[in-house]
DNA sequence: GACCCCCGCCAC
DNA sequence: AAACGTGGCGGGGGTC
């Protein structure tokens, strides 16, 4: 709360008065800091550490990601027109039924339509202790069966996915074309960034954009992208966590095999016809379990939610698979690692004794909510993997950023992948084959039986010159042979790098060269 | 009109 | 009884 209420000043006043805040605000920031220091018996690492990040943070910040006029235009105009001729549909419906309009943004119009109106069984959903009506879209689907609601529940939710990308597309972006988000290094439990408007109220969150968005951020005239994800981070320090407290190596060395989720697949399910053949284990996993589901599919979404504890109603109701089917994959997935079970014992235990957990890289965390409730569990779980990728990510961000200077420009932070920009005059393979250098984080572990362990998490990169995936003419002819809707052309976009790229750009961001040179 | 909460939904 | 974690944003719709 400003001590001088500003509107009441004229502008010189006005600012007079803002100084004085910012001059007492700082004040506090630094008594903060004074305290700090008695509170740290360590090096206070993760804190220099994060201090350190602010630089590559800003950098970025500052710079913003060049938008392709073009393509921003085309999206919404695309758009624009699909949420005209469904909206028109959903209205004509809406008449029919209640003669008036609906709103399929509004839960609350929704409700009365769908449960008033229609007289459709109502559907509750619980969150937090509380139950509510709700009209979200797996509510919707459950509606889906009563065939007259069909048509509406489609256009309704068809036209949330308009609104949902026509919100980010109309985002307004920088004068120089460039959207901007702001970084907060320091703005979560576990030591994520988060990302969210910029400074200027321009931009948005960056790290939440749907692939099929990701199109109209380009790469800079002259320029190319590079991302660089890290492969199975969060799966690979849960498998760490298993070996070193535990000694059961199974899960990281399943991540190591090359398939995880097919090796998991032949744990849990180990009387079907593996031979030991990468091939033909993989075609056995592809094979269907349930309904659309393949064994492999089951191992894969069913793995990482019994990872953090998920239960086997979540579960089935996330995979659309009945309860008992989860039931029975997570016995089984428990038995194939058995360090699962000891490490969410172990969890609870620390919760109940010291009330906090260390990372690998560190990083410590006290956990406040109540030591046994599940809900507390379930964040102590989630704590080391999620929090040991995000300061992994980091760590590299800042060597590449700090070592390859001006070599390259950081684009943006995605939590468990980075982007870079590169001269396209530079040398290709030399660039990424530096950047992936700084990937090596290296971790070692000596069994009592003298077996050295050592945790590796590999980065893979991509490369082009926008945020979107590529997509070739074959991409588009196999969606229509498919009866689907074609994705648009995209063949600027990122591909995975094998050592070389023959492509040349083919779309320069329009306006662009006038204003640069 | 400013402000706030709820809802729904996007990412990793 | 509750039901897998971490975030941010826009629209609706209420209050003041």
């Amino acid at each position: 709360m400003p001590i001088i209420e500003s509107h009441l000043l004229q502008p010189g006043q006005q600012q007079f008065g803002q100084q004085i805040y910012n001059g007492l605000d700082v004040c506090l920031t630094f008594e903060i800091r004074q305290e700090m220091g008695t509170l740290f018996n360590h090096t206070p690492i993760i804190y220099e550490f994060e201090k350190a990040l602010q630089a590559p943070a800003l950098e970025m910040m500052l710079r913003g990601f060049l938008i392709d006029e073009r393509e921003r235009q085309e999206g919404i105009r695309l758009l624009e027109a699909q949420t005209t001729r469904l909206d028109n549909l959903l209205q004509a419906m809406a008449w029919a039924v209640w003669g008036k309009g609906v709103n399929p943004n509004s839960p609350k119009q929704l409700i009365d339509f769908f449960y008033g109106a229609m007289k459709l069984p109502e559907q509750w959903i619980s969150a937090k202790g509380v139950k509510r009506l709700s009209t979200n879209r797996e509510a919707l689907e459950k509606l889906d069966v009563y065939l007259y609601a069909r048509p509406l529940i489609a256009c309704i939710l068809a036209l949330r996915d308009c609104s949902k990308q026509l919100s980010v597309l109309r985002t307004e972006i920088d004068s120089d074309q460039r959207m901007r988000t702001s970084y907060n290094i320091a703005g979560t439990e576990t030591g994520r960034w988060s990302s969210s408007q910029s400074s200027e109220r321009t931009g948005t969150n960056l790290q939440n954009l749907s692939p099929r968005l990701r199109k109209m951020f380009v790469a800079d005239p002259g320029w190319k992208l590079c991302g660089i994800d890290l492969e199975q981070a969060e799966s690979r320090e849960v498998g760490w966590q298993h070996g070193i407290l535990y000694e059961d190596w199974t899960y990281l060395d399943a991540c190591y095999s090359g398939d995880l989720h097919t090796i998991t697949a032949r744990l849990v399910w180990p009387n079907l016809p593996w031979t030991g053949n990468g091939k033909q284990d993989r075609a056995i996993a592809d094979r269907i379990f349930y309904r659309e589901f393949t064994y492999r599919d089951m191992s894969k979404r069913g793995g990482h939610g019994t990872s953090y504890y998920g239960t086997p109603f979540t579960m089935a109701r996330h995979l659309k698979v009945p309860v008992r089917v989860m039931e029975n994959f997570q016995k089984s997935f428990f038995e194939a690692y058995p360090g699962f079970r000891k490490w969410h014992q172990g969890i609870a235990l620390e919760l109940q004794t010291t009330h906090r957990l260390v990372t690998p890289f560190g990083r410590e965390r006290h956990f406040f909510g109540r030591s046994n409730d599940d809900a507390t569990l379930r964040e102590a779980i989630a704590y080391v993997p999620q929090s040991s990728t995000a300061d992994r990510l980091n760590l590299i961000l800042w060597r590449i950023w700090y070592h390859m200077g001006t070599r390259v420009r950081i684009m943006a932070q995605v939590h468990d992948a980075l982007y870079f920009q590169y001269r396209e005059s530079d040398d290709e393979a030399e660039v990424i084959a530096k950047a992936l250098g700084y990937f090596s984080i290296p971790m070692e572990h000596t069994s009592p039986g003298g077996k050295k362990h050592s945790l590796v998490v590999p980065g893979e990169a991509k490369i082009g010159w926008n945020w979107g995936n590529q997509v070739t003419q074959g991409d588009v002819d196999k969606a229509v042979a498919r009866g689907l809707t074609p994705p648009r052309l995209n063949p600027d976009g990122l591909i995975k790098w094998k050592g070389s790229d023959s492509r040349v750009r083919t779309e320069q961001p329009t306006g662009l060269l006038a204003r640069i040179f």
